[in-house]
DNA sequence: GTCTATACTGTGATAGAC
DNA sequence: GTCTATCACAGTATAGAC
């Protein structure tokens, strides 16, 4: 009984200091760009010697896989949350899901290119970090399965699109909004070109 | 005279260097990934000590720099050669430019990061470097113009639909060619999108 | 002009004392 | 669990030999 909660006020303490970690991890990755995150820079901003890190991360990259795994934990609710209020009409569906998607990568640079690009190098993914990402595709699949985007292909053909779209917006115009105003059409050529019925605008 | 020919050689060696440390870079990073590029081990294959590197290229950057500008130089030929025989249908036009660009990309992983990514930290081309860039985009505005392809968003929309398609290659299936047999229909979406005239298939 | 020897700084990572 | 000390390995700068 005691011992049970000594264990986990251990547990807990423990829990808040990785958590810590991330937190400034996310700070500097923000400020100095997702590759140049150093171990001595969130070592010294936490008040903590840099080969302490080690106790509670297993490597640098292990810091990486927990950040992209919260990444993507967190567009999974943001997308679970919006779909309870997805519009039943196909094109405006699959116009306010490009959007989310849109905004939410656009929002954070470094967020982005960690969780969509291999712009980290020697970084892969574990499978547990990576989880969430897969069901967020599966997720995505189904919503577009429901309005009658059945074959593969189609959709893989939307995905490249909102991509590319977020890539140029963030490479050529960060901060900007040219290629947000164009999302709207690219999803309508996309739509016309699966067969979408037209609908009330 | 005399002077002159002595220049000219020592000119001549000293751009042969230059090339063969470029080869000895291209090949190392096919082999182990663009940002694992080392100049201790470019030296040694070249058989030459790290620091030597500085004689003919002022950083390492300078060498991506130049390795960018080669990459860019090449497709700008391979686009100009392929100019002279692109089909006048607009349809089959866009189809081959596309296929052009994304045969390109998708062959060589390593120089389509270079080219395309910003997944060297701290890279930024020169303005020399990105010159062969600029006029390639210039002269895709104009092919597409041609055709009638006057809208600069609906060319950016083409750009990322196969720079996603590209992406998605590369990423997800590299030496495939799922998203290649995905291209022409991609295209066409877009071809219906902007109102080319359809032709014969 | 070209290359070498040496060294400086900063990085991720490890070993062992407290 | 955190520290000190240290390692191996980057890129890079400089001085000097040929």
């Amino acid at each position: 009984m005691l011992g049970e909660t000594t264990r986990d006020r251990k547990a807990e303490r423990r829990e808040a200091t990785r958590q810590e970690i991330l937190e400034v991890a996310w700070s500097l990755v923000r400020e100095h760009g997702l590759a140049q995150l150093t171990l001595r820079e969130v070592a010294t901003r936490i008040g903590m010697r840099p080969p302490s890190l080690y106790t509670h991360f297993a490597s640098k990259n292990a810091i990486y896989d927990a950040m992209f795994g919260s990444a993507w934990l967190e567009y999974e609710q943001l997308a679970a949350r919006a779909r309870v209020t997805l519009p039943a009409h196909p094109r405006a569906r699959v116009r306010t899901m490009a959007r989310n998607f849109f905004d939410f990568s656009v929002a954070d640079l470094a967020r982005y290119q960690l969780m969509n690009q291999r712009t980290i190098p020697g970084f892969e993914p574990s499978e547990h970090a990576f989880a969430p990402s897969v069901r967020v595709v599966r997720q995505t699949v189904e919503l577009l399965g429901e309005i009658g985007v059945t074959d593969r292909g189609d959709v893989e053909i939307l995905f490249a699109l909102i991509g590319g779209l977020v890539d140029q917006q963030l490479a050529n115009d960060p901060g900007g909004d040219s290629r947000s105003r164009l999302l709207d059409r690219a999803v309508t050529m996309w739509a016309d070109g699966v067969g979408l019925p037209p609908g009330p605008e």
